[in-house]
DNA sequence: AAAAAGTATAGACTATACTCTACGCTTTAT
DNA sequence: ATAAAGCGTAGAGTATAGTCTATACTTTTT
């Protein structure tokens, strides 16, 4: 698929798509057949990819830590002791972040009982 | 308290402080008894609300966002609907990100356990 | 065949959230 | 009394993550 019909299946647009592209977190091959244009064709894989993205992001990781997570999962069959203590450390990380979240959460869920209070 | 105990309580550097005091997210009151000066002091709720704002900023919501949310818990006591309209949907996107964190995490705990395996 | 739509690349621009530097003044330590 | 440390303001600089524009070529539609 092109990177029109990518950017429909996952809701990204075109620029954020070329900028991950750009960024080395996707990647798309040119036809070798078809010399006239140099149009990039996009797999499964892409799509995958993109989503963990989407959500890796939503978690707070930045891009970098994010293409870390990708060649770990895609790529990469060597495997360092430290790139899995990163990991470990970034579970810890999700861990700590629910905790917010929970407290975030609730601090939110009074704010809105008080505005219903006060609006009696 | 002056600027650097509320450094040094809350973990935030001066320049980050005073970043949020720019942007109206806490306010330090001057002395009126001291004139030769005008350091700023900072009270309990001065904490309360950059601990407020840590949380906040690490669940991923804008200062601008968290600003509105300190001004409703500690300030107003006026409550327009669409300030708990907006509220219940942070809520909302805070149950959505809760689901984005399990699944990366998943993820992630899978990332490791490939890692442990090719050390095999 | 001409117009419209899609693609690629490069680079400029924007928003958010800091982070740092420079300056002048005040307070504290020696 | 002098030096060092702290405070405030203003403004410049940085990092991240887009977002947009311009240009040129290709493909599709009419």
């Amino acid at each position: 698929m092109l990177v029109n019909e990518l950017s429909k299946k996952t809701g990204l647009s075109i620029h954020t798509i070329r900028y991950y592209e750009n960024l080395g977190m996707i990647k798309g091959e040119t036809d070798e057949n078809v010399t006239s244009n140099n149009y990039k064709h996009y797999d499964a894989n892409t799509i995958e990819r993109l989503e963990i993205i989407i959500e890796a992001r939503e978690v707070g990781f930045t891009l970098a830590e994010i293409k870390k997570i990708l060649i770990s999962w895609f790529e990469t069959t060597d495997s360092k002791p430290e790139t899995l203590e990163l990991f470990q450390a970034k579970i810890k990380e999700i861990d700590d972040k629910m905790k917010y979240f929970k407290q975030t959460k609730s601090l939110l869920e009074k704010v809105c009982e008080k505005i219903q209070s006060n609006n009696d």
